[in-house]
DNA sequence: GAGATCACG
DNA sequence: ACGTACGTGATCTCT
């Protein structure tokens, strides 16, 4: 078999790279996804291909023939945005470093690059294929060369391939025959003026017919239509011109030596060190086996056999004790020991990795007579000696070996969350990269995409690797990162806030909330029936049936066989969304129906069938509570989601009524009033703001009457509606546009508002402007508590991105503040309902509400402690003020 | 798996 | 000129 060289067209690919992956950006705010792609492709072609050499080629800034011709005929390229041009010069970097030839010559572009050199490799015997993004390469094509195209979409990445008789399939011309396409046609990205009037399809019609251009012309006479034909005949100079445009060089003088093309090992230090400055985890440890931290598997070890185990434990507890002593007789104790814990449970359980230190990290596997009851006891005794336990999510811990001793736990993920909240997930290959500068198997890497039990019985060695690596290192990760916490000054966000609220969060996912099961299913038999007859009546109008769910189907129906107006909005279609048909509503009663039909389908599937499913035998729900998920502080919930659940709407409010308390208790709900708005006017410190709260009246009223200076009483209902739309685009981070939307007015006039409402309060305008300026320069912007987002979006040159940036860099210290403060009242709430020995539970938080399952005989002493430890979790420039109901049921109660 | 839609704060 | 409010999660359709 001949051997094979790779050639890559840098600047294409990367371009194609940028526009396909999603901004990133390394904590130095660099650019990184142009170059991410490009290496995701190179190695997914050097993977698929296995060649022997490997070049890039680039096009030198020197101006060219090419060039200059074209820059004589229609002026400059439009310049790249920077983001992409910074990452030119670094792609070489990265290149350079890793051994790959860069195939650069004054005077030529990449494509005479790429056509020399590949039609040269392949007079040697070579099979070669060229990679790029610009179809001109085509005309390269033969049955040894092959070009490939890979498309981007949606960060999955296909390739199109094309030898000789694809080129032919595909466009029913041959390579050669691409050139004089190009010339016809034109092409705006690559300069080719072509001719007027002519594109593809006329172009293939004259090429398929007369073979090439100077044959067309020879033949004009006879060319219809008659517009191609004058177009042809009066053009002809740039008929020539375009010819010579989109011809490759296949002859440039270009030095090439296939020996410095030969693949070597792309590992070195360097290439290791720029890749982490880079952070890019997944390449390092795709391809970088010598980087690895292979030797770490040899510290790993497997125990399968009862007494080994048992006297692994009795070897943990004897250290202990030894230690213990030791430091009686010296000073304080507060080097505490600790282990990494991971373990391996889904439905069932089958084994347990801890990490003692760097060189001792053991799996052992629950079989025999390692029963789970004996490791979970064997656990707890780890505890009790004062070991602490160090994983990567101690609420699921808790879950499996339930503890109330906080003071024996660290949780990793929670540590990470608070360094960097913008993460999708804490994986421990990720936090060993990040935070000790290793490089690891990830999980897929290790065991694929194989699901638990099944990977548990085909590949068992790989999965307590797993679970190992995962115990390594949480044993080891967690002190650099309580460091870099005590330097963000958020040492006490993680011990007295994250931490003591993943036990209050567990006991509210442990106690759950009662659901009246019987009156769920009639709720929705009932939205069953109307949804049923309204199907009907939407089929009768317009004439048919269809999807109603789907808004493709939906839309051609309303837009196009109904020919309602307003059509057109997003790339896949027309817009359906609730906005756009409310305009449509008062005119055409299908459209009612509709929206009648949406919201009905939305409360059954969502809310009356949805959280049935959920239901325990115990006839509760248990929500999971997310601490990690958010980038401004505030918790989520999953499965089911209860944070959502409906109250603006009476119909969807009234699925409220299900949710109820315990025999003998009540629900107890209190929400804080208005505490975004409390917290910016702490933050800000704008006296005028800070006044009219403590005026105590209703604040939107006041706004408007501080904003229009009219008399508090005589505002009408309109300007008061204004006033509280101001008062929440503020929040948002404010934009003339966003608040034009919402209150159906021109930006205009939103802005005279917004200029305005500055105006009344001086100082908010400025502490709003500051935040984006001190954002700007340090990458992240600060809850009241320290609480930390990056805003990587910042730094971004596209206008979209960067305002986002800014109205982020605005909203974040405000709701990040807010979701600190309920999180202190959560956890003293739940602490002192704990250790009053009160029956009373806390169930449930929906931003800046708190739900309790309240004892009747412990109302009055639950109202008061609820209360206070809200209207105390901060003491702001405004007082907290609490709205507080009790009922038989969540509806009632609000 | 992404996009559209819609439920909540 | 650009094209939006901030933060979430579930369901459905369709590639």
């Amino acid at each position: 078999m001949s051997k094979k060289i790779v050639l890559i067209d840098g600047h294409s690919i990367l371009n194609r790279a940028f526009y396909g992956i999603p901004d990133l950006t390394n904590y130095e705010g660099k650019h990184t996804n142009a170059v991410y792609g490009f290496l995701n492709i190179l190695f997914s072609i050097l993977e698929q291909e296995k060649p022997e050499y490997l070049a890039v080629a680039f096009d030198l800034p020197a101006p060219t023939f090419r060039h200059k011709m074209f820059e004589a005929y229609k002026g400059t390229r439009k310049p790249a945005p920077a983001e992409f041009r910074e990452q030119v010069p670094l792609m070489k970097e990265v290149l350079t470093t890793m051994g790959i030839p860069l195939l650069m010559k004054e005077g030529f572009e990449a494509d005479d690059l790429l056509g020399t050199i590949g039609k040269r490799c392949e007079k040697e015997g070579l099979e070669v294929t060229i990679v790029s993004g610009d179809r001109d390469l085509l005309q390269l094509a033969t049955d040894h060369i092959l070009i490939r195209i890979p498309k981007t979409r949606g960060g999955k990445t296909t390739i199109e391939d094309y030898h000789t008789k694809d080129v032919l399939e595909h466009y029913q011309v041959t390579p050669l025959q691409i050139i004089e396409l190009k010339a016809l046609m034109g092409d705006t990205s690559d300069n080719i003026p072509g001719i007027p009037g002519v594109g593809e399809k006329t172009a293939t019609k004259l090429i398929v017919e007369y073979g090439s251009i100077e044959n067309a012309y020879e033949h004009v006479e006879e060319i219809k239509p008659n517009k191609a034909k004058e177009s042809l005949q009066n053009h002809y100079d740039m008929a020539v011109m375009s010819k010579k445009l989109a011809t490759i060089d296949i002859d440039s003088p270009v030095d090439f030596s296939l020996d410095e093309a030969k693949i070597t090992d792309f590992y070195n230090e360097q290439v290791y060190e720029l890749f982490k400055r880079l952070e890019f985890k997944n390449l390092l440890g795709r391809f970088m086996t010598d980087a690895r931290e292979d030797d770490l598997e040899e510290t790993f070890s497997e125990i399968h056999d009862f007494a080994e185990a048992d006297n692994f434990f009795t070897d943990l507890g004897h250290k202990k004790s030894e230690k213990k002593s030791n430091n009686d007789e010296g000073k304080a104790s507060d080097n505490v020991d600790s282990l990494g814990i991971a373990w391996l449970l889904q439905d069932e359980f089958y084994g347990l990795a801890i990490s003692k230190d760097k060189e001792h990290t053991v799996f052992i596997w629950a079989e025999g007579f390692i029963s789970e009851d004996y490791l979970k006891d064997k656990l707890n005794s780890l505890i009790e000696k004062g070991y602490q336990l160090r994983m990567l999510d101690v609420k699921a811990f808790l879950k499996w070996v339930p503890s109330g001793r906080q003071d024996c736990f660290a949780d990793v993920s929670l540590a990470a969350y608070l360094m960097n909240p913008l993460k999708s997930s804490y994986t421990y290959d990720d936090l060993a990269k990040e935070y000790l500068s290793m490089s690891m198997a990830s999980r897929e890497e290790l065991i694929g995409k194989e699901k638990l039990p099944k990977a548990i019985v085909n590949q068992p060695d790989k999965c307590a690797k797993l679970a190992c690596y995962e115990a390594y290192v949480c044993g080891q990760v967690i002190d650099t990162l309580l460091e870099k916490l005590e330097e963000s000054q958020m040492m006490k966000l993680y011990t007295d806030m994250e931490m003591p609220l993943l036990f209050t969060l567990n006991d509210m996912e442990n106690a759950g909330v009662k659901i009246d099961a019987e009156s769920l299913k009639e709720y929705g038999d009932k939205l069953g029936i109307r949804i049923k007859e309204l199907e009907q009546i939407i089929y009768n109008q317009a004439g048919e049936e269809f999807n109603i769910n789907s808004p493709k189907q939906l839309g051609v129906i309303l837009f196009e066989k109904m020919q309602l107006p307003g059509g057109k909005k997003t790339k896949t279609g027309y817009s359906t969304a609730a906005d756009i048909l409310e305009k449509l509503a008062p005119e055409y009663g299908i459209v009612t129906d509709i929206l009648e039909y949406r919201q009905l389908t939305k409360l059954k599937s969502t809310y009356a069938d949805g959280l049935a499913n959920y239901i325990g035998s115990d006839g509760r729900i248990h929500s999971t509570f997310n601490q990690t998920i958010t980038a401004t502080g505030r918790i989520s919930s999953t499965e089911p989601n209860l944070q959502n659940i409906p109250i603006r709407m009476e119909l969807g409010r009234l699925i409220r009524k299900v949710f109820i308390p315990e025999e003998g208790y009540v629900f107890l709900d209190a929400d804080y009033s208005q505490i975004e708005l409390r917290v910016l006017a702490h933050l800000s410190g704008d006296e005028q703001l800070i006044e009219a709260y403590n005026q105590a009246q209703d604040i939107h009223r006041l706004t408007a009457s501080q904003v229009f200076h009219i008399p508090f009483d005589e505002v009408t209902s309109l300007q008061r509606r204004n006033a509280k739309a101001v008062n929440f685009g503020i929040v948002y981070g404010i934009s003339s546009f966003g608040l034009s939307q919402d209150l159906s007015i021109t930006p205009k006039e939103a802005s005279a508002y917004i200029k305005k409402y500055f105006e009344t309060y001086p100082k908010i305008k400025e502490y709003l402007d500051g935040l984006v300026t001190a954002a700007k320069e340090e990458g992240f912007v600060t809850s009241m508590f320290h609480r930390r987002r990056p805003i990587p979006e910042l730094s971004s040159s596209n206008f979209m991105q960067r305002s986002f940036g800014e109205r982020v860099a605005m909203n974040s210290p405000i709701q990040g503040t807010a979701a600190d403060i309920i999180k202190i009242a959560m956890i003293r709430v739940n602490q002192t309902l704990k250790s009053g020995g009160f029956k009373s539970r806390l169930l449930l938080q929906v931003h800046d509400e708190l739900l309790i399952e309240t004892k009747v005989e412990e109302l009055e002493e639950v109202s008061a402690i609820l209360k206070k430890e809200m209207e105390d979790a901060a003491h702001l420039a405004v007082a907290l003020e609490v709205d507080m109901h009790s009922g038989p049921n969540w509806y009632e109660a609000k």
